[in-house]
RNA sequence: UCCCCGGUUGUGUAAUGGUAGCACAGCAGACUCUGGAUCUGCCUGUGGGGGUUCAAAUCCUCCCUGGGGAACCA
């Protein structure tokens, strides 16, 4: 539709770039159309206090891939006009997860805090027009005199005017004076403001003389103690995006009703004037996108940390396994819009198994392990059996995998009485090993005391060698093994849903939502077989254990001692089965 | 009844006055040495009432309903 402007090749990084033209894309198209603009610049906006989450991904992506659309450019510009809850280590998580996700801004990493002698120059300007002034009312009379929406007897809400701050009509001498004494420190914390002379009566409470500086006497992370005076968002943004020529200015829902004032700093200065459009941020069910609430996971201890594998960081998602590719993947399915909605988290599971069945090598582990003896298996021999790597990908080629005697497999492939349409083990039935023969179970051993299975006895047909079935006999059941003699010792942390609620936020009144925890969000199996080839994984590396789901070797893995953590299982058709006769 | 923005199958998103489509989920089946993967089929939707028009998800209007706004945070 807009062929002559739009560049789109996003295709190895499809992300929020690779589909048809959102409303965004359609007016920044438009926007080259008309000559508004004639070129196009976004900007990643993140306030260095804090851990990336999915729900920044989605937005700075849409930053990164507009741009890329148009043949633009998109900077890193960290909004740290907060020292009170800035810190470089923030700055360097998030250049690391930008560039994890694909988002590659290593050339255009810029800060507000760069501009705040220019920022001040402007506050200086504005001033002098005498649309900006200082205030010496407090905090708490600053809110009481902008008026509120308040609750009248009829429960209907209505917002009252607000009342002129006495401190309004100074003079501009009066106010250049203090805005600079402020700034040379003259004067205490809170003690005055400085503030953008609009309307009071404004019926967007925003724009009721909103504060433009106010005094802290903070260290900040990067000036130092140059300032005591630090500028408010709605400012500076407007100042930032300027400086920086940047066109096309994206952010969420929360921001629009901001817009009006953000063109008001544009106006009243006369910088280049950036077109502010908003979107609606992502939720996903069965967890929070909120730094508040993932903050208070991690205070709490109700998770291991900011990357524990179930937090919804971008640190928690690599750990788990999730590929940038599939990130990638589901924001561009998610799509762009102004409603406010909720995804289901089985969207940004099923990208992540497309992405890895594609490319996860597949292996064979036991979660739960139960012996298998095969009775006439002669005693002492070695069988070395050829498995395919991956199926999706014959290039990945083959390895050998030892066999013998006495194997581990799953608990759950055998029962000792079988449930409907159950073809796996139990007494008397012929399952496939996988890669490996056609067994037939002859027996199991029990404990007598507590009833649990201690071992399955079977046979074995030499002449299935390598799972085929000479006769053409039908053998429904395929199970994975492990060598007993050859096993390797692994640990393995199932993860599920965070939540069971699909939206924590919903929380009951009286309820602390962290009791809402998902409690079984994490089980840990310790006694857990992988077969011998996986001794060389490294963390980071992902595999498919066949029929169980795809793993992610954890940073917690010592040589000899490696734990893996379950990204998403595969789907089971069977549980489905299981739940139904349930 | 203060201001702003929304409402399209269960979920997310297309259709920009002209056949309501796609994906996920769900259901059924085919195939299979992963109950994986793959393939096929099915299911359900324009919040409501008026109006404009040959024709409305789309434009107008009223209503209903959801979200946001009352930080010296961003």
């Amino acid at each position: 539709m807009n062929d002559e402007v739009t560049n789109s090749d996003t295709p190895e990084a499809g992300g929020t770039g690779g589909h048809g033209a959102d409303f965004i894309r359609e007016a920044v198209a438009e926007d080259l159309r008309t000559g508004r603009f004639s070129y196009v610049r976004t900007r990643l906006p993140p306030e260095p206090n804090g851990w990336m989450h999915i729900g920044h991904a989605k937005a700075f992506s849409i930053d990164y891939f507009v741009a890329k659309d148009f043949g633009g450019t998109c900077n890193l510009r960290f909004d740290d006009t907060n020292p009170a809850k800035e810190d470089m280590s923030f700055v360097e998580a998030i250049q690391r997860d930008t560039l994890w996700l694909g988002l590659d801004c290593r050339d255009r990493v810029l800060f507000a805090s760069d501009y705040y002698e220019l920022m001040y120059g402007h506050a200086v300007k504005l001033i002098e027009k005498g649309v900006a002034y200082v205030d010496d009312l407090s905090e708490e009379e600053t809110r009481e005199y902008r008026g509120t929406a308040v609750p009248d007897k009829n429960n209907i809400t209505l917002t009252p005017p607000g009342r002129n701050s006495p401190y309004r009509d100074r003079t501009v001498a009066e106010n250049l004076d203090l805005f600079a004494r402020m700034r040379a420190g003259e004067f205490a914390d809170g003690e005055k403001t400085l503030r953008a002379k609009i309307d009071m009566a404004h019926p967007n409470l925003v724009m009721r003389d909103p504060v433009m500086y106010r005094i802290k006497r903070e260290p900040h992370y990067r000036t130092g103690d140059a300032w005591c005076i630090y500028p408010m968002y709605d400012f500076q943004e407007a100042i930032s995006d300027a400086v920086e020529g940047v066109t096309h200015s994206l952010c969420s829902l929360e921001y629009e009703i901001h817009r009006p004032l953000y063109e008001w700093f544009i106006r009243e200065t006369g910088v280049f004037p950036s077109r502010q459009i908003e979107f609606a941020r992502l939720n996903i069910s069965h967890t929070v996108l909120s730094k508040r609430w993932l903050l208070r996971l991690v205070q709490d201890g109700v998770v291991s940390g900011w990357d524990d594998p179930r937090m919804p960081t971008i640190a928690g998602l690599r750990r788990r396994g999730y590929t940038p590719e599939a990130i990638q993947d589901f924001l561009g399915r998610i799509g762009i819009a102004k409603t406010d909605s909720l995804v289901d988290i089985q969207l940004l599971e099923h990208c992540l198994r497309e992405d890895l069945n594609r490319r996860a090598p597949r292996v064979m582990a036991v979660q739960k392990p139960l012996r298998l003896v095969i009775e006439n298996w002669p005693e002492g021999s070695v069988d070395e059996l050829e498995a395919v790597n991956n199926p999706e990908d014959a290039s990945a080629g083959t390895r050998k995998v030892p066999f013998s005697g006495e194997l581990w497999i799953e608990r759950d492939d055998f029962a000792e009485v079988p449930p409907p349409k159950y073809f796996r083990l139990y007494p008397g039935n012929s399952v496939r090993l996988r890669y490996g023969y056609i067994v037939t179970c002859t027996g199991f051993d029990k404990d007598p005391a507590t009833g649990e299975i201690t071992a399955v006895r079977c046979s074995y047909d030499p002449a299935t060698r390598g799972g085929n079935a000479p006769d053409n006999r039908k053998v429904k059941g395929t199970i994975h093994w492990v060598s007993a003699a050859r096993a390797l010792p692994v640990e393995i942390r199932l993860f599920d849903k965070l939540f069971a609620a699909e939206r924590p936020m919903d929380v009951p009144a009286g309820v602390d939502w962290v009791a809402t925890v998902n409690p079984d969000s994490r089980e840990v199996l310790s006694g857990a077989f992988a077969e011998p080839s996986l001794a060389t994984a490294e963390p980071g590396d992902s595999f498919q254990f066949e029929r169980l789901g795809y793993f992610c070797c954890d940073a917690d893995s010592r040589p000899g001692a490696l734990v893996f953590n379950r990204s998403v299982s595969l789907r089971d058709t069977w549980a489905k089965i299981e739940k139904k006769q349930s």
